[in-house]
DNA sequence: TTCATATATGAATTACAATTCATATAAACA
DNA sequence: TGTTTATATGAATTGTAATTCATATATGAA
């Protein structure tokens, strides 16, 4: 395993748009996987499958409390990183957000629902 | 196209082996394609594919001078966040860093062949 | 102990990306 | 003009990752 491959994996696993949603939920504090299912409206089987690549990559840890699992970023220069690369991304155009409506999201947004009923 | 779609195609596009050692490379400054493919003993039409991909993402700008085509990184922040990335995924381990062979890589190393006849 | 809730997981499917191969284009040069 | 060199590109193949579905496991409560 060369350090490419090793960095293109850790690159990959946080560059998915499912996965950076949670992150992003995450960069806000720990969340067990029902409520993460809840606020972005996708399946539970789905977000936990992304949660075991997100911890197999040591991006997130967990938490078990009675029957949750409460999962949080391992630390806060990772949520750092994630944050830099998206203004960067904004800020230099890249990856043809020439093609793409900012500024008029109309509102189909990140997807989230914001519920917060679990905790 | 949401915001993390965006932000993860992006991460996406950096984050291949392949286009990372081409990007480490115009780090040090712009090269040509047949250069880059002789460097990284890969096919030339695998690298241009991937420059493509780069330049799609507006990572890279290319330039051209007779017939060769020299292409380099479109602004130094991006090459700080990779290397940035780089940097905060061995010191924090990440993605299954720990089953790897760090510090002796017994010359497999980049693959790299350190040629630099085109000029 | 039976039931409900929360999460994880393996298999199957589907979607997408990397690679190769053949070939097109275009510039430089004999 | 014909040839060589440099690069790009489309189609086909292969490999890999995301998603769904069914189900297993485990905790807590009735």
């Amino acid at each position: 395993m060369t350090a490419e491959e090793n960095q293109a994996r850790f690159l990959r696993c946080i560059g998915e748009p499912t996965r950076l949603q949670i992150l992003k939920l995450l960069t806000k504090g720990e969340r067990c996987v029902g409520e993460l299912a809840r606020v972005l409206n996708k399946e539970q089987s789905l977000i936990s499958h992304h949660l075991k690549a997100l911890k197999e990559c040591n991006i997130v840890k967990d938490r078990q409390e009675t029957q949750k699992v409460y999962y949080e970023i391992t630390n806060d220069r990772l949520a750092k990183l994630i944050i830099d690369s998206e203004v960067l991304m904004k800020e230099l155009s890249l990856c043809k957000c020439q093609e793409m409506n900012y500024g008029r999201e109309e509102n189909q947004g990140s997807g989230e629902e914001e519920i917060r009923s679990d905790s």
